[in-house]
DNA sequence: CGTTAATTTGAGACCATTCAATTTCGGTGG
DNA sequence: CCACCGAAATTGAATGGTCTCAAATTAACG
């Protein structure tokens, strides 16, 4: 609901609607599967803590990362009415997940239109960070790629209030996740991230990410927040 | 209705519904705009004729190709929900398209469940779309990365009856476009596409694609259809 | 049939990779 | 609390895939 009504106005009604889903609360491992590739999706996962990611494995068993996800996020909206998940969700680190039957969220889509537009515009919202994402390691150098995710992931966490204003961050990822997200080598991310570091754009290490500079960081990064859609009009 | 009734049973008071929406028919000439990006989202074109491509520029002038285009699929669905482009579609070649007036569109969709999921399930495809293209841009070598999107190209085409079934399929993209497409650099993407003519899988030329090799073209390619969701189980 | 767009070719430079090897860090058991 | 361990981060040097920058050739179009 925190993250809905950023985009959405929801009745009383809807809320009670919400909470009164069916759902049963499991915590993962790191790398612990929330979606397996290949199989039939069942139920939904509402990430409660941690971060998860979202991956494909290539036949030469190396493997990218095509988004991240954090608290308030649901998991596989993506794959609920695909029937097959093509991709698979993973936690990065031990994270908690409330798991809600596909068909008690489907219902709920059907039955109430704002909580169904809620639903559709999250989906519409993963996609258009996909699409960046393309541009991201389609086009731009490593330090461009690495800086640009840092400032995507530092703007989806403060918006969620996951983050101090400071700019300081909880951010369990570790480089060679960076590297599988950006398309790169975890050789040459650590270098890249020493290049950020150094330029004093960040400030990097043990679980934690502050931004020291943030507009500096945007501007190697090439970062404009359009794609996010911070600011959606509500719709009726 | 062609597109829908692969993945949605639609009754006869839906076809109908469809075919009394208002629209108005638009001829573009190459590059022409179908979206653009930074704009309010007023009607979606839904595409008749040609091929269209959806991009991004970056600041240093460059651009990223995010997906292809082709007849019977609506172009900014995707867009219509969250009011403001972030991206562009423009026409590959001279095309011709419908465009609908969003409000139009989204009565519908309040109207008749059947079409709302329709549309739903239309922008969750694309969104698989853009997942496989992170992977591809992120983690394949230029000869896969081409190589797949021939086959995911060629695919779509003979899914939608585009082309026949010989794998011989109209194909107005130049090298350029697929270029931008994977990330390379239309130099290398001719060198890369000699490769594949000289191994006898392709044939490619003014504007018709032939795959001679369809098996050994998805080999080079690491490509695996099932993000295309071809067969998705009609819900309801 | 002239003009522009698209494709093709060549050679050198560079960014990122590969492959090890080393150091640091976080957690665990004695 | 310290020794130990595996995971993560870091460093070095050589290789290589792709880019850059022209320039030449071919195809498309009015």
């Amino acid at each position: 609901m925190r993250r809905w009504s950023k985009h959405s106005r929801l009745s009383p009604d809807d809320r009670a609607a919400i909470l009164a889903l069916p759902y049963t609360q499991k915590t993962f491992g790191k790398d612990g599967y929330l979606v397996r590739e290949g199989q039939e999706v069942t139920d939904c996962a509402l990430l409660l803590r941690g971060f998860a990611y979202r991956q494909k494995v290539l036949r030469d068993g190396s493997r990218q990362i095509i988004c991240f996800h954090i608290p308030t996020e649901f998991v596989d909206l993506q794959n609920a009415l695909l029937g097959i998940a093509d991709d698979s969700v993973q936690s990065a680190n031990r994270t908690e997940a409330a798991l809600i039957p596909r068909s008690a969220l489907m219902e709920l889509a059907t039955a109430r239109p704002a909580i169904r537009i809620a639903m559709w515009i999250d989906t519409l919202l993963d996609a258009s960070i996909f699409r960046e994402w393309v541009v991201n390691v389609g086009r731009r150098d490593s330090r461009s790629r690495i800086a640009h995710l840092l400032c995507e992931l530092g703007t989806r966490l403060k918006t969620m209030g996951n983050g101090a204003e400071d700019g300081h961050f909880e951010f369990p990822l570790t480089q060679e996740q960076l590297a599988d997200a950006t398309g790169l080598t975890s050789v040459h991310t650590n270098r890249t991230l020493q290049g950020l570091r150094r330029d004093g754009l960040i400030h990097l290490n043990s679980g934690s990410l502050r931004i020291l500079d943030w507009e500096g960081l945007c501007e190697a990064g090439d970062f404009d927040e359009l794609y996010l859609h911070q600011r959606i009009p509500v719709v009726a």
